[in-house]
DNA sequence: GTTGAAACACCCTCAAT
DNA sequence: ATTGAGGGTGTTTCAAC
């Protein structure tokens, strides 16, 4: 597979990531090419599938959403059907926004943002109600030290 | 704290973080506000710090950006100058995208997303050179689940 | 790749209700 | 809170180079 992006894209890409409200103008400016040119390679990365929609992050801190937990689960079964369950039953609780079947001690590890304990209590009865899960065992942040970073598309 | 937003701001916030690029008259329609009631409640939004900068969303996967570790370490040092030396030096680390301070078992969770293994073995090197840690584990993500969830501004 | 232009949509700020 | 309107800006699509 060839170079897929040239080193424009790629500027593209990192600035985009970071400044998602930048008018094409402004972004065009900043990667070095004219507005039109910069619209006709936008259209394209869109087409390609690697730029991706537009997110306004907001402040969990503000909102209460206070406390974060990182969730490791050991289970009993691991067939695809059960897999598929499972995800279908995490991915009706809003408080988990990341979920991944990891290799190690454990099989997943899901990052949980609640308001305080009890909260968390909460997602923690509806994560284990429905299901048989054989270990849970949370991580607690006392401190997000980096979060949202961009992806380093160089990298 | 009585409450700070209301439903309407809630449901702003809501659909702001899934949807970014909505134009503010198809945004007002969705919360049921006019174009002009909408504008001041965003300009209220920022200026209170809840909603933040906008962001493009971009595929790791179509960048080759196919590998995500969440790397655990334990450290021997915990003085509070260390853990700013630590964090300095993981800043460093663009594929570093997410790191937390935890309880538990370990001292630090970092989330790593490279280009293969190789990519990976690059971070690695890079976290543990220059400065002393006690332990550092991977969890490698074999598939993801969820990710890049909006927060649950309700719960 | 570039500039220029036209048509349209959007944003921000008014005034009035 | 609403509608309506004006001016400035941004987007999308041309044509021409």
């Amino acid at each position: 597979m060839a170079e897929k992006f040239d080193h424009i894209d790629l500027r593209i890409l990192e600035v985009s990531q970071k400044h998602g409200a930048l008018s094409q103008r402004e972004l065009a400016d900043r990667v070095g090419l004219s507005q039109n040119a910069l619209w006709r390679r936008l259209k394209r990365l869109e087409e390609d599938g690697v730029l991706l929609g537009v997110h306004r992050r907001v402040s969990a801190k503000k909102l209460g959403l206070d406390l974060t937990v990182f969730v490791m689960v050991r289970t009993r079964t691991h067939s695809d059907e059960w897999i598929e369950a499972f995800r279908a039953h995490v991915s009706r609780i809003p408080q988990v926004v990341e979920m991944h079947r990891i290799g190690g001690d454990w099989d997943y590890m899901l990052k949980v943002v609640t308001r305080g304990m009890s909260g968390y209590d909460k997602t923690y009865k509806q994560l284990t109600t429905g299901i048989e899960l054989e270990t849970v065992t949370g991580f607690f942040s006392m401190e997000t030290m980096l979060e949202d970073r961009p992806l380093d598309v160089y990298g």
